[in-house]
DNA sequence: ATTAGCATTCCTAGCCTGAGAGTGCTAATG
DNA sequence: CATTAGCACTCTCAGGCTAGGAATGCTAAT
């Protein structure tokens, strides 16, 4: 951390200036221009000087002699944390993503739809990420015999994901019947975790004593009908192409693509820098430490609440360069939204 | 169609070539390294003559004077015609395909792998699609009840879909069970479409002596329980990222990904080019013709069959310069697989 | 503490040029 | 008559070069 305390009143506002002109243009900013656009009439002069001091402290970075400065992921978070949060959104955008989300019930869709919004209003990356692991909490388990030697396990969680499987069994639908009213007598509510932990350890210990229901458990247990593991968290990711214009570099624009194209990979992003317990936006610059791929990229992002369960969260992946503060008011705003919206149709 | 006859066995060779050296290469080829390659020891200049006649018939195109031919979408149709097809996949390929696809009994699960399979095989852009809309064959529904107001609805395929909703009503699970039983036993193997027409016109003839029964089957019905509509198909596109090797230019390239993200348009193309009658694998060239973004692409796909049933499509998209024999190989060989583990599986 | 002035550094766009590749035509050839 | 050699011509592309412009850092003046 080479975060000395060198930010005086006037550095600051030149650092804000700074970061802000460069999130506008793109292009590195001189102390010319910066002196034109600055209130106070501060010659360029003093710019320099005082620009001199924030590269010093690691704020600002030259790509070369004499090209203007660039602000580095440093001077980036500093100015994120000073930012007001104060904004909120146009009349527009809140019509836009109440338009989009309005009457869906079904949480996948919802989910769906959510991360093309986050797309949409960001000009960005949106994704939309449900707990799919053996944190979820356990609602209602379904068995049905469709032919065969095919079974259809249907498994509900409490956050209201479905997940279905089918299995290569033979039992009678009665049997069937009797281990899925076992199930959710005895596992409504337990994670899924939990609840496998118990359940070995059940069919363990009775294992003299087997009955006909404890069998019928088993199988299906051994099928894989209980388990909600990595693979069926639901990840939605929209609007990479928004990245296009973004990265210059033709390889790292590719690498960028296959790594969003990695659900596992971007949900354990999400799952390392976002909080459950946290309330608000997060902002985390500087993503390139978890993914090298992802330079230059910065995450935006909330966990998604229904009532008090986090059931996932919510996130924009932009360029360093995104408008932070329209971003960060729709995430939040977004979030809200998930939460009433999900809860009163509950 | 400037397809005049002037394909004698010369010319024939000579435009198998040229494909082949571009397909190679992705230069413009000249006369020079065609004589060079060429077998029978021919002159450039003789080489000149016939490719000017080929160009006059509308197969080659030159980016300009001093440059080399470049195949046109007539001639890719011509060389893709006249392919053998009788090449056979490599060991490590289908060893390859054989892992990636082994022990999967679910059907999504299966179509998510097959379109990586497909796009790490290719290279390219991999996809699978599920008819999901109302030509689809119901096999079974099931409802229950969640907790107040919610109700859990699944249904079933033929192919061994499983879609799944959430709804907002309030029966008792006795009342829910009656109607599924109703619909199963009445509407098994209907397509989802003569279902619904049948459904609608018995409950409006029968509306005089309304039962409870037929009660909770109009609340059912209209709460979409039994709808599949478009939004319901299912879709896997994966391996996007490898195209951005292939569009030179940064806005097509982008909006190209667009259209990709867009799975309507994926859906409407394949259905559009992949007849579900037809056998084997079909090459379309000059996608642009229905998706102007897709310029210089290709789709090279089959059916899924799962015994006499078509449940969808698989494909690849690539660039016209893609390895045609190989692709089409691998498509046509993991469109019998496909068949193979999912018929046995069943 | 601030600023003006100035030499210095470095990138960029534009221009030019020469090499190279390919064509099309004409005339020679078997 | 089909094929080929020869040649003039066209066009692109990479490289080198230059002039212009934008910023900087330092020094000295205010």
């Amino acid at each position: 951390m080479p975060a000395g305390p060198p930010i005086g009143e006037r550095e600051r506002e030149i650092l804000t200036a700074i970061v802000e002109t460069f999130i506008a243009t793109g292009d590195p900013v001189g102390s010319r221009t910066l002196a034109r656009s600055n209130k106070e009439g501060l010659s360029p002069a003093t710019i320099r000087n005082v620009m001199a001091d924030l590269a010093d402290a690691g704020f600002l970075e030259q790509p070369h002699t004499s090209a203007g400065r660039v602000p580095s992921t440093e001077a980036y978070r500093y100015y994120v944390e000073q930012l007001t949060g104060k904004a909120s959104l146009s009349q527009e955008d809140q019509g836009m993503i109440q338009d989009s989300l309005h009457g869906i019930s079904d949480v996948q869709e919802f989910m769906e739809r959510t991360s093309h919004v986050l797309s949409l209003i960001s000009h960005n990356v949106g994704i939309t990420v449900a707990i799919g692991g053996p944190k979820n909490a356990l609602e209602h388990v379904y068995f049905s015999r469709l032919g065969d030697q095919k079974v259809l396990a249907v498994l509900v969680t409490r956050s209201g994901l479905v997940r279905d499987r089918i299995l290569r069994l033979d039992l009678p639908q009665g049997d069937l019947d009797a281990a899925a009213r076992f199930i959710n007598e005895n596992f409504r509510g337990w994670t899924m975790e939990a609840m496998r932990v118990e359940l070995s350890r059940r069919l363990e210990q009775e294992r003299s004593e087997y009955d006909r229901l404890m069998s019928s458990v088993e199988q299906l247990y051994r099928q894989g009908a209980l388990t909600a593991d990595e693979s069926s968290q639901v990840v939605f990711v929209e609007g990479a192409s928004n990245l296009v214009n973004g990265e210059q570099d033709r390889q790292r624009l590719q690498q960028l693509l296959q790594t969003l194209e990695e659900k596992q990979k971007i949900v354990e992003l999400l799952g390392a820098y976002l909080d459950a317990k946290q309330e608000a936006v997060r902002v985390v610059i500087g993503l390139d430490e978890a993914l090298p791929s992802m330079r230059n990229l910065v995450l935006i992002g909330a966990p998604a609440r229904v009532g008090d369960d986090v059931m996932g969260s919510l996130a924009v992946i932009g360029p360093t360069r995104i408008d932070y503060q329209h971003t960060m008011t729709a995430v939040s705003y977004i979030a809200r939204l998930f939460d009433k919206i999900l809860n009163e149709s509950e």
